[in-house]
DNA sequence: GAGTATTTCAAATGGTTGTTTAAAACAATT
DNA sequence: AATTGTTTTAAACAACCATTTGAAATACTC
């Protein structure tokens, strides 16, 4: 059984990269196998070799920049449950930052910008349900399982389906920041690589402040951040 | 000069409300012109006729809704400045449900549903950066002028950069909230047409929230916001 | 170094895309 | 009824799409 060629990994490699770059600048279906095979200097075919599909290479992409994102994020939800006194609520910001905060880190910065990486978490917003539904099943059920219950110990006074609303808002705010990336507020400049960490900690703070915002205990009208 | 024949508008009206149904499904690219003139009982070559093009398809498509949508807002914020004391700052949730709320009302309701309309505007979020742009130009960027003063009158403690960045997060959380509909978070149910101003309602107080939180004025937890 | 499994490659498959064309059908005016 | 301008239609256009093929090239084992 020969052993794989050298640089059998450094196509693939290569075209992971690649791939990375293509959907996370025009999304899934403007993003061509052409115009991703051309960029990594691969044949055509490649794709279809060390991927079955384009969906997989997408659904691969993703998983592997999720995976470790995932990992850190539950490691640092653990940290925090390890420090808060039983019958304590877990603190609300730390629990945003530990959700956001990784985002910077858990990306291999050599190549490409953590700014198109943060962005590619944010396009899966966009993606076709079925792929959605997909990368969902592979890559965040169990992480958002996980965090769901530390969101709870955060909001005991929370309903249930309160608890839901928060976490729905948490997500699509997560996800339409990262998306969006400061277009159409003239912050572009300031969402560049080494500005990344300073944005999601403004994020962290901004959902913290929404997830306390609305809940059912404190007199909302007025005094809504906290007591 | 012969006047427009009587089915012409209705072409025309039918083309706009397939293409909504369709990129609001299946995004921009994913849809294709042959997908909507068969949901519209069209010609094909209608689009190109009555449209130059899918993309300035989209554009009227998109402008058509956002323009009441923009009225509207423009009202209510006006509005609230007349109600509002001079020197006093303009309340911050009623400014949020001043540019959420209308999306409820705006969209016409007689056919489709306001769900799909919503999501509609979320949509902005994920389409090709030249259309975003483009629509920007057409029918964003006089709003966005009038919100940004606003918003600098309720927020008079923090500086024109820190409420570039509060701008900016209250309208990717809002597109974002639009955008995703509930998915994967198992609230689908929450958010159909009945439910859609209750939800909105929600997010203005999980926005105002958010804006609210990072003030500077208030003695933050680690104080990373501004000296 | 012969043999073998792995990886690359150019070419072609069958299908879809947005757009164009030129003729036909239509409505209103003269 | 003839003319005029508008709208619809079927057909074709060229370009691109994801995927497959089968042979060539490569790297490894024996």
């Amino acid at each position: 059984m020969p052993a794989p060629r050298k640089s059998a990994a450094s196509t693939r490699e290569r075209l992971l990269r690649a791939a990375e770059c293509c959907f996370t600048e025009h999304g899934y279906e403007g993003s061509s196998l052409r115009q991703i095979t051309q960029l990594a200097n691969v044949n055509l075919a490649a794709v279809n070799y060390h991927f079955s599909s384009k969906r997989e290479l997408w659904l691969e992409m993703m998983e592997r920049r999720l995976a470790p994102l995932n990992v850190e994020r539950v490691r640092r939800l653990e940290v925090l449950r390890a420090h808060t006194p039983a019958g304590q609520p877990l603190p609300l910001e730390q629990l945003c930052e530990a959700v956001i905060l990784p985002i910077a880190k858990a990306f291999d910065n050599r190549r490409g910008s953590c700014v198109t990486a943060a962005r590619m978490v944010g396009r899966a917003i966009s993606v076709p349900p079925s792929l959605s539904r997909e990368l969902n099943r592979r890559s965040l059920d169990q992480f958002w399982g996980i965090f769901r219950a530390s969101l709870r110990a955060a909001l005991p006074e929370s309903s249930p389906v309160e608890v839901d609303w928060k976490f729905y808002f948490l997500m699509s705010s997560m996800l339409g920041a990262l998306a969006w990336q400061g277009r159409q507020a003239g912050l572009e400049r300031q969402m560049k690589n080494e500005n990344l960490e300073p944005m999601l900690r403004r994020l962290s703070t901004f959902i913290a402040g929404g997830l306390q915002a609305s809940l059912p205990a404190e007199g909302k009208r007025k005094a809504k951040v906290r007591g």
